[in-house]
DNA sequence: CAATAGTTGAGAATTAGTTGCAACTGAACG
DNA sequence: CGTTCAGTTGCAACTAATTCTCAACTATTG
């Protein structure tokens, strides 16, 4: 964890972005955090490491991160924003619509199924968003 | 379209919602478009086709009419809900970045490959979301 | 037509996020 | 190391989209 951080705030610096204490801070909670926080979770959980940050600027080092291609911004439907660490594969995302669980997954079938449908209509795909809105199955 | 609004009232009352001047009228606003309007969109509209609706009235009435299966709530990325009839299959969405536009597409092997993927998980689909943000391509 | 439960309009409230500005502070420079 | 200054921060005020409150209406049922 502390070690991914650093390695994001030597990045940071060579794009000529200043590494604040509060962006610090806030790299180091996004680093350790496992799930997909919100702005105010983020915030929360930076106060309780002791960071003094504004949630002003929590939104605006969120936007910076995700322009420097550090994290990504995921908006499931009607809740705020949320956020997670860019250091990994493409995914989508499953959610679990009892418990707001979000559970990850890979496809490659149905990625390439999307290029081959955008191609057909004579576009080529910018981004996409793919959300599984879901159930256990057999409570 | 003033057909289509009035089986459509016919069914709100068979369902116990009662027929309003405003309902109708959004009613006969929403049967007669053909894209993607958000609720501003469709109050203008509203009062342009001489109806009476307040903006409150007009976010009310959609989600009653979304929660008796007339119509559909989109949400794309950053830009207010939009709407649109729910008289048609299931289909999925691409939006030209560059020009907002939205294409409706359908294709059931992705319908497919979606269900299987959340079966492997041991969940089952309430419901998804896929977006295809796309640009056109050799422009 | 009266009764009444559901609906409306107007504006206040809420939510999520953004912005203006004066006071600060990394990082480069000497 | 101390200075410099463009980039950054905190705070409070602001915005956009949507929801809520409540008194005044109005579709439907009897």
């Amino acid at each position: 964890m502390e070690n991914r951080a650093s390695q994001l705030e030597q990045a940071l610096r060579r794009a000529g972005v200043r590494v604040t204490r509060q962006r610090a801070a806030l790299l180091r909670v996004i680093a350790g955090s496992e799930d997909h926080p919100d702005a105010a979770e983020l915030h929360r959980r930076a106060e309780a490491a002791g960071a003094g940050v504004s949630l002003a600027t929590v939104y605006r080092t969120l936007t910076t991160l995700q322009t420097q291609g550090v994290i990504e911004k995921l908006e499931f439907q009607g809740e705020p924003a949320r956020w997670e660490a860019a250091d990994q594969r493409h995914h989508d995302h499953m959610i679990d619509v009892d418990t707001g669980e979000v559970v990850e997954f890979i496809n490659d079938r149905i990625e390439r199924l999307q290029a081959e449908i955008a191609a057909e209509m004579g576009y080529e795909i910018v981004h996409h968003r793919l959300e599984l809105y879901v159930r256990r199955r057999g409570g």
